[in-house]
DNA sequence: CGCTGTCTTGAGAGTCCTCAACCGTGGTGG
DNA sequence: CCACCACGGTTGAGGACTCTCAAGACAGCG
């Protein structure tokens, strides 16, 4: 049985109109196209949530009754098949809006990577929105559009790459969207990369061996990769 | 040197408020969402053209100064890798709206698979059109979302699926999408539908043969296939 | 300290790719 | 009219890359 989803308190201990003002996700996110004076409005119709890690939060084919905008933490995105394969879409992090249904239901499941906090709100409040703030609907079809690109370019990677070049594009790809200098952090485990690249666990591990023994990344520990060489990595998901 | 861009004759010679109302797309398109008596303004603000077959009419990474509705025709979306490889994203036929970049220049190239039609907007009109009828946006958003859902779905054939399984789910979206029965079309060839599912000509030729050989499909010509057996493409395509 | 889970490493197998030849059709020109 | 060629599609043999199955290394935790 899947735990029950937990309300944030801390959320609830600050006044209204603080709840969005004070948001980590307030300045990138959707919400960014609302202003000021209808964040108590905003924040009146929203729930906070802390989802714990491995927690599913959506489910897919699920009625799109809610949609959400991830404040903190990392979750993933993802696509059963019957005979358990299964196909991770994205990682959305702090600021990405989750919860556009093309045809009433959702479209993938989402699961807690490590601890989520987030937003949920109900699906009408969104059309609500949309009405009163054009802004706002910009704003999504401007983020819905970058998405759509993403998802392109993935399946570029998914369709053309070999092994070690999927590897070297989600290095850098991690590299640029944490903008964390050489280091970067890698919040999901291998199993969760090898979904997402297309790869079995086993062929993620020696690409990045590979790569190690290349001198082209290091390791601090299995989830902290320094990287040594940009161009190396470039040269190799370039597919130059 | 590319081929220059052939005008319409046929689109300038009928009175500027047929051009809209008499068109085959304009009941799915987002043109849809312009009303009757704004449609002689944005008949003005087109040009209507006809892209011969393999004719490349948009160039990836071009600054995006058009947007594009098909009339008539399929066409090709790819993007190509400097090793030669390319991914085709997908095949937009009549209805289908082109042009949404999502940062300054187009994500992928275009070409004709067979003759096509089109009308070719500037990007301020799509602007304009969009502040004056906000339900040309929310169509937009619509489409946009939608192609999200369908490229998602594609993310989970290239990363999850064997060669059979691919070539059962890509006949099924073709019955699906073009709807006539048993029978379907392939406007495009061979390479293109490999460059599509993330394989090579050779394996989509031994895909379909083994399928043939299996008695659930058949060939009238390389282009034209009678499905005799849904339920077996179905249970491939879904990996039960 | 043993256990559990994740990650890594190894050996063998399988699917798909590569290279190559062959087939059928449509167009061209002698 | 038919030979010829060009092109797309098909078929075959061998090889490469990744997957599968299995075991070992390592860290975290009861």
């Amino acid at each position: 049985m899947p735990a029950p989803l937990r309300i944030d308190a801390q959320f609830f201990a600050l006044p209204a109109v603080a709840r969005c003002t004070s948001c980590a996700a307030r300045p990138v996110g959707v919400c960014a196209a609302i202003p000021v004076h209808a964040l108590t409005r905003l924040a009146a119709t929203g729930v906070a949530m802390r989802i714990r890690a491995g927690q599913r939060f959506i489910e897919e084919r699920d009625v799109a009754a809610h949609f959400f905008t991830l404040t903190a933490g990392t979750a993933r995105l993802l696509k059963m098949l019957p005979n358990g394969r299964q196909q991770i879409i994205s990682f959305p992090g702090s600021g990405d809006f989750l919860g556009l249904a093309s045809q009433g239901g959702y479209n993938y499941a989402a699961e807690a990577v490590d601890e989520v906090r987030l937003c949920r709100f109900p699906r009408d409040a969104l059309r609500r929105l949309m009405a009163e703030f054009p802004a706002m609907e910009k704003r999504l079809l401007e983020v819905t559009s970058y998405e759509l690109s993403m998802a392109q370019e993935q399946m570029l990677l998914l369709g053309c790459k070999s092994a070690l070049e999927r590897i070297a594009s989600f290095l850098l790809a991690r590299a640029r969207k944490t903008a964390t200098g050489q280091r970067i952090m890698l919040p999901m485990g291998r199993a969760d990369i090898a979904d997402y690249i297309g790869l079995r666990i086993e062929t993620v591990s020696r690409s990045l061996a590979h790569l190690k023994s290349a001198g082209t990344i290091g390791f601090a520990t299995p989830s902290s990769v320094v990287i040594h060489d940009f161009a190396v990595l470039e040269r190799l998901a370039f597919c130059a």
